[in-house]
DNA sequence: CTTTAAGTAACCACGAAGATTACATCTGTC
DNA sequence: GACAGATGTAATCTTCGTGGTTACTTAAAG
């Protein structure tokens, strides 16, 4: 959802869109757009006004974001989660697994995050533009 | 917890395990080791048996078995979701985005398990031994 | 045939994420 | 200053995935 968000503010380049012409691109509602924009805005990506004729828009060029900061923005927790109930610390494997699995977990993540930092979200959009024919620029 | 439970199968090297004992190592319900153990079985990483004295063992060394492995066995779902309500085909942006998206979050996830496959289940055994001054080969 | 342990179905509990409603707050315009 | 249009935010509900629990069936070994 939150890619889907900035794709449409890159589309609109620059011009300011409201969280209900989101919300309806997103097919949901406009208080779910809202509070994402709160993440997004906390982590700087986009700047968001109120008033009449307001709305957010992108707070740098859409080739100089990529989705790994995207992922971060939105994603709070961790992928891999700790076992809710803790492991038989008697076990001698069970003392010592979850720390070890937490640094293996965590290279992981930054894995995959590296993997994501190398698309932006102007190649994104090339990807949408290239593979749908779609007409109209600025159609809702 | 599927780690887990093969970690204690491997200091076990061969021996047959109960799921009642590794129930209690991951400090949960047999029936809940059970069908880990059938997506485990799937996989063939384990070996499990019925009867008297029973249960189950790897399959193959620990040294052959990688945490890439593990993590395709035990999870079947993406870790990227689809949006449950799909995106408004109107909007230019929405009626790719789902199509492109799906591509980049596949690539990453790949470089997550490229990650994972780095590590054998042996190496997880060599950091929980180094970590933990854990004395008495066998006890529960 | 009894014992032991896995297979399996059914149901409950809990938490995360999104959807929805309602209301407060800010900002530019008249 | 009042109003209109937009965001900020709280409260609640639904849905869904995961793990936990109980109970029962099935298979293997003595």
């Amino acid at each position: 959802m939150a890619v889907h968000v900035l794709a449409v503010l890159a589309y609109k380049e620059g011009d300011r869109v409201t969280s209900a012409f989101l919300a309806a691109s997103v097919n949901t509602n406009p208080v779910v757009i809202r509070r994402l924009l709160l993440s997004l805005q906390k982590s700087r990506l986009v700047e968001t006004c109120k008033g009449v004729g307001s709305g957010s828009r992108l707070s740098r060029s859409p080739r100089r974001i990529n989705l790994a900061e995207i992922y971060r923005a939105v994603e709070d927790t961790e992928s891999f989660a700790t076992p809710a109930r803790k492991p038989n610390a008697a076990c001698p494997v069970g003392h010592c697994i979850t720390e070890t699995l937490f640094r293996l977990f965590a290279s992981a993540q930054s894995a995959m995050e590296k993997d994501l930092a190398k698309t932006s979200l102007a190649d994104v959009m090339d990807a949408v533009k290239a593979s749908g024919v779609c007409s109209g620029k600025k159609a809702a």
